[in-house]
DNA sequence: AATTGTACCTGTCAGC
DNA sequence: TGCTGACAGGTACAAT
């Protein structure tokens, strides 16, 4: 579910809401989601801690507690964080609640349970979680074009699965590389090596102003996905081909196709979207 | 080194 | 209506 701004808009909402916020207690129904540490830890670093920041690094989000505690968490597929008054009904499938200091909850929701936490020093935790090893952020100067003509020449893979690579660049998923493909008029399969100097280019300012338009739009809300008020964004509205098989193309009325390309569902115009190189 | 398959889970939807 | 199988936005790992 979550990538790039879907996760910022979820940032952004707790930034609001729960920065400044101490946690009074801790429930956890679900004690695997915690991947480096049993749950007794889970409950006891959490206990008494203020959230100190509430930051995002590609899809995950980082949290700062207290001095020098960290918690990091992965959505993965249909992780939600939400807000609540205690009131309000308790979803299906919430495996953690924090309570807080002004008398709300943060509550973790996760139908497939596929969400990770790691917890630790606010250092530790980003290396246990595997942090280090993400490439730039998108939406900032390191995602600079040289980089990416260099990442893309050194490469023997499809353009689809080099930008799912996290380690490549972060925050891409599978419906953002799909319409980024598309704006950017190029087929997911083409070799990453073999595009021309002026469709990297292309493609490069594109990935910045998709995921812009994403964020601006508050997320794309397909299936799951809502901000941590519970609330959905709007960007499933201005999708060109990500879930419209079958349907028109909006530029040239071909019929959108899907395939599977480096594993995963792939949506193609393929009269706007040109195969560049390879076979 | 890169790709493919598999695993982690539950819900939904298409087809029979 | 009910059953079954395919499939779902992510990532890690093993095998090839």
């Amino acid at each position: 579910m979550p990538e790039l701004p879907e996760v910022e808009t979820i940032k952004n909402t707790l930034v609001d809401c729960v920065v400044g916020r101490v946690i009074i207690s801790v429930e956890l129904n679900y004690p695997a989601l915690l991947k480096n540490a049993p749950v007794d830890d889970f409950t006891k670093t959490l206990e008494g801690k203020r959230i100190v920041s509430v930051t995002r690094r590609g899809k995950y989000l980082l949290f700062q507690l207290g001095e020098k505690t960290g918690l990091i968490l992965h959505l993965r597929m249909t992780g939600q964080l939400r807000y609540n008054r205690p009131q309000e009904p308790f979803l299906k499938h919430t495996h953690f609640v924090w309570h807080l200091d002004n008398h709300m909850q943060l509550r973790y929701v996760d139908v497939r349970k596929f969400g990770t936490i790691f917890i630790g020093s606010f250092i530790e935790a980003q290396k246990t979680a595997g942090l280090e090893r993400l490439g730039p952020e998108p939406l900032s100067p390191c995602f600079s074009l040289p980089y990416f003509v260099k990442a893309l020449s050194s490469s023997k893979r499809t353009i689809k699965s080099l930008l799912l690579d996290q380690t490549k660049v972060v925050g891409l998923g599978n419906i953002y590389v799909d319409e980024s493909l598309f704006r950017a008029g190029i087929h997911p399969q083409s070799p990453a090596a073999e595009l021309p100097d002026e469709q990297v280019r292309i493609l490069h300012a594109t990935i910045r102003q998709v995921l812009q338009a994403g964020i601006d739009r508050r997320g794309t809300s397909m299936n799951d996905y809502v901000d941590g008020l519970g609330r959905q964004g709007t960007f499933q509205f201005e999708l060109s081909v990500y879930g419209r098989e079958k349907e028109q193309c909006r530029l040239c009325h071909t019929i959108i196709v899907r395939e599977v390309i480096a594993g995963r569902s792939t949506h193609i115009c393929t009269h706007c979207q040109n195969r560049y190189g390879g076979s």
